[in-house]
RNA sequence: GGGCCCGUGGUCUAGUCGGUUAUGACAUCGCCUUUACACGGCGGGGAUCAUGCGUUCGAAUCGCAUCGGGCCCA
């Protein structure tokens, strides 16, 4: 053990040393373990390369939940997921190599997709170890691996055995750029502008309004709404499509908006989900004019091959030359795109594979999770209703898991792979040798379409319950304690993640873990909120407001992130992120640092004082334990509800309030004198109160809690990330001696300000201090503190006291006199107080008139105000709670 | 257009199932080198609690409306 510490907190040396030290072994989840499970279904980032200050923020309090569950006994597991598929990587690729994904063979783009992606995961990573997240890397998956894979394969083909994933021709969003299907979570919206075009039907006899002329090849039937006067004749007969030439229906729907454009809509196959709800609901044909490249299909005649927007430009011109457009008036427009290239969407008819969604199944097993902050769940709901057809699983891309199925040769019948196969490649690999179709051929042709990514990250509670980590030799399951009937460790404990993929992960993850387990995913899910840029907006690139984790632990480490994140807001909500939290969060670091460099030579060979029958403890020192186990119990119930900020505000204004700018003050003198049980006392409870702090604090900032312990310890008591997480000694919570000590506190406090008011140096001495209380108390703190000798004495010094005021209670007034309360409290300021005074001491009440009303006042409804008169007298004096302090100067 | 959240000193924020003087941080001003800490200590100034109406003896807190901001979605 040194004698001092060095002046200032240098993190970065200490960051350094204990990131080079950890012990892995503390963050290991254990199979066998008989202490209840704590499993984290911590959300798998899509290696970008940069974990971003959002991950950052997520990842944070992933790490406060984990390290404080360990230090309460539980079995805590941390695991650490890649997504690795998906759209961004393919073109990342394309972009570096200068190619399109079909220039090169299919394993090939495969393979480089892999290597960026094995590049991105490492960058990351090395971010995480920067910010000392306790991750267990036992259970670390990456869903490209054929491990990870092969159970998103697996899970296809036992909801396909159970009846709830199919394959069928039907609507889908498709993005002609991509080229692929996309799912309804994949389409963003934005305002644009358009032309709405009134357009004259059959023999100028009915107009409507479109916006998409280039889709009157597509339309299928014309409707008005049943009440319109103005158009039901032709209600159930037909009109001729102009410059097409073919007879439509003209059908009724109450859905129809009578006030929008000429009250008659055109039903294309597809214009907008609206005519795909249409055309189910009124059995109509199907006639696509678009193709999945963008461009116009033979039945748009003349105009077939050209682009969506040449057809239009071209038939708006037509039309026109035919006197067919009789106006034009613009229209802001809501258009669905696709989220990564943002092209406009078409919805296309296409033999896609879906995923059964039962809403009322996804909400039942939705209310079986304990929702943190519990409005989140609301959007779950509103987006679960909001379902117009199935999730659509299958892309048309290439780095995604694929989809293990082939289709006959003579009948085209599909063929799922069994279960065994897995994982498998169909376009890689035949099914196995001797596989017949129902039909009698040997002979298979690959599904060349992929699965969404979700599908891989939808089955992450599974997979690190039990379906991918822990598995016995047989492949049976997990074993030990907790595991279920489904043969994995579900639900699990926690799934932290952000509020923006509610509709996607939350939602694919409840719907796929209750169909594959009939169970629900986990017990909480903790939301947390977006980080803000300084200007109040979400942080992103085109904002120029964003600042990079490297960027801050570089500047002022960890721990002072780690703090921003546990204290810039309250969990659920977003965040801001503010450099002076951050300088504060540093600030306080060195503050406790001080309080450490301090106190360490007086403690090295103190015990512990959490002993309540040691009798040599002052009141201060039970004032100061008392708080203590206050504040141990009241960090427990925030961590217990996530709670961060709550948790660290309180643990940092002890530390520095209560401990440092008063205890500290008060006990200095007995630590500089000679040995005696006062100073052991003193010792003892300093100690006790830092490691206590610093337990505290380990899971907020590991790195710094494991700097103090191990110079409080003298390195013998191991990590402080294996030690336990303090618990309340009730025993010591004493409010007597919290409010004894608190007089001792608030007169060594005024007797402060008295000396800073009247230019008095603090440390210098005055002539003397007489204390006059109820009870009597040491005054040896006091005469430490103030640096002049004080006498207690009993009673009440021989003063003159005289009543200037009367304060209501409103707390025991209001009830009593309610409507009455307000003119009461006008009487009472017109009252003399002396007189009140007496009354109170004669009779207990005061009486009072108001008009021809009286009314008699209980005496603890009021609070009389006193002023002590001198008698000439050079003294002055000081009233603290209730004890009067005369100074001689 | 719908849903959800939120408007509190200059800035950010606590308090939000009603109750005395509205919490803290940063900033600001004054004083102080005091056997850990000037990245400190002591003290001060600074808020019509978005606006309006209502409920109530009493509203930052409850209700309604308006205005403004943010997020998610259509």
């Amino acid at each position: 053990m040194q004698d001092t510490l060095p002046k200032e907190y240098d993190h970065h040396a200490v960051e350094q040393k204990w990131r080079s030290e950890i012990d892995q072994d503390i963050y290991r989840f254990d199979w066998e373990s008989n202490k209840p499970q704590y499993i984290i279904d911590t959300p798998p980032p899509y290696p970008t390369g940069n974990l971003h200050i959002g991950n950052s923020l997520n990842w944070c309090y992933i790490d406060f939940v984990a390290r404080y569950k360990r230090m309460c006994g539980y079995n805590v597991m941390f695991p650490q997921g890649w997504d690795c598929h998906g759209l961004p990587t393919e073109v990342k690729v394309e972009e570096t190599h200068g190619i399109t994904r079909h220039q090169i063979p299919r394993a090939e783009f495969r393979k480089l997709c892999m290597e960026l992606t094995a590049k991105n995961i490492t960058t990351m990573k090395e971010t995480m170890r920067q910010l000392g997240f306790s991750i267990d890397w036992n259970c670390e998956y990456v869903t490209m691996d054929p491990a990870y894979y092969g159970n998103t394969q697996r899970s296809f083909v036992r909801m396909h055995e159970g009846g709830m994933v199919y394959q069928r021709d039907g609507p889908v969003n498709w993005c002609p750029r991509c080229g692929t299907a996309i799912a309804f979570a994949e389409v963003e919206y934005d305002d644009r502008n358009t032309m709405l075009n009134y357009l004259y039907f059959g023999n100028r006899d009915m107009e409507i309004a479109t916006t998409r002329p280039e889709l009157l090849a597509a339309c299928v039937a014309v409707a008005v709404h049943p009440d319109d006067k103005r158009v039901s004749q032709h209600i159930g007969g037909t009109v001729q499509v102009p410059l097409f030439n073919y007879e439509v229906p003209v059908i009724a729907d109450a859905e129809v908006d009578p006030d929008f454009g000429t009250g008659v809509v055109m039903i294309c196959t597809f214009g907008d989900k609206q005519d795909v709800r249409w055309w189910i609901e009124h059995n109509l044909p199907l006639r696509m004019a678009i193709d999945r490249c963008g461009k116009m299909t033979e039945i748009a005649g003349k105009y077939e091959g050209m682009s969506i927007a040449k057809c239009k430009e071209s038939i708006t011109a037509d039309l026109e030359s035919a006197g067919l457009l009789y106006k034009q008036e613009p229209l802001a427009q809501n258009v669905g795109m696709c989220w990564r290239c943002n092209t406009p969407i078409e919805i296309l008819s296409e033999k896609q594979w879906y995923v059964k969604v039962d809403p009322n199944k996804i909400l039942q097993t939705a209310n079986k999770t304990e929702w943190v902050p519990p409005h989140m769940k609301i959007r779950l709901e509103n987006w679960t209703r909001s379902m117009e057809w199935d999730w659509c699983i299958s892309r048309q891309r290439l780095f995604a898991t694929p989809i293990p199925v082939w289709y006959c040769k003579q009948c085209g019948l599909a063929r799922v792979a069994d279960e065994e196969w897995l994982p498998i490649d169909p376009t890689a690999t035949n099914p196995p040798e001797g596989t017949t179709c129902k039909c009698g051929s040997t002979e298979f042709l690959p599904e060349e379409d992929v699965l969404d990514t979700w599908m891989d990250s939808s089955i992450s509670a599974m997979s690190v319950s039990g379906w991918l980590f822990g598995r016995s030799p047989d492949q049976a399951g997990p074993t030990g304690p907790g595991t279920g009937q489904n043969g994995l460790k579900l639900p699990t404990q926690l799934r932290p993640q952000g509020h923006d993929i509610i509709r996607t992960w939350a939602f694919y993850t409840i719907l796929r873990t209750e169909a594959l387990t009939g169970v629900e995913p986990w017990e909480t899910i903790l939301i947390n909120g977006m980080v803000l840029g300084d200007d109040g907006h979400k942080m992103s690139k085109s904002l120029n407001n964003t600042v990079a984790p490297e960027t801050v632990i570089k500047q002022h480490g960890a721990d002072a992130f780690r703090q921003w994140a546990a204290i810039g807001g309250s969990t659920g909500s977003d965040i801001m992120f503010r450099w002076k939290d951050v300088v504060a969060a540093s600030r306080f670091q060195q503050k406790m640092w001080s309080i450490v460099r301090f106190t360490l030579p007086h403690t090295h060979d103190a015990g512990d004082a959490d002993n309540a029958s040691n009798t040599s403890l002052t009141a201060i020192d039970r004032w100061i334990l008392s708080k203590l186990n206050t504040l141990i119990k009241d960090t427990t119930d925030a961590m217990d509800q996530y709670q961060f900020d709550l948790a660290l505000k309180m643990t940092r204004s002890f530390a520095w309030d209560v401990l440092a700018d008063n205890y500290i003050e008060l006990v200095k003198h007995r630590l500089y004198g000679e040995p005696s049980p006062d100073q052991q006392a003193a010792r003892q409870t300093l100690k006790t109160t830092i490691d206590t702090i610093t337990k505290l604090l380990a899971p907020i900032t590991p790195f710094f809690a494991e700097e103090i312990y191990t110079q409080l310890h003298a390195s013998t008591e191991g990590s402080i990330h294996k030690s336990t997480y303090p618990t309340a000694n009730t025993t010591m919570i004493d409010p007597d001696a919290e409010q004894e000590g608190e007089r001792i506190k608030n007169i060594a406090h005024e007797i402060r300000k008295y000396k800073s008011e009247h230019g008095i140096a603090l440390n210098a001495p005055l002539q003397n201090i007489e204390i006059y209380t109820n009870t009597v108390f040491p005054p040896s703190d006091i005469t430490g503190a103030a640096n002049t000798p004080v006498q207690v004495i009993t009673g009440t010094p021989n003063f003159e006291h005289r009543a200037v005021g009367i304060k209501p209670d409103m707390k025991v007034l209001g009830p009593i006199f309610r409507k009455n309360a307000g003119k009461i409290i006008k009487a009472l300021s017109e009252i003399d107080p002396a007189d009140a005074a007496r009354q109170v001491s004669a009779g207990g009440t005061i009486q009072t008139e108001i008009g021809s009303e009286a009314f008699k006042i209980p005496a603890d409804a009021v609070a009389i105000e006193r002023e002590v008169v001198l008698g000439g007298k050079t003294v002055d004096v000081l009233e603290v709670d209730g004890a009067t302090v005369v100074i001689t100067r």
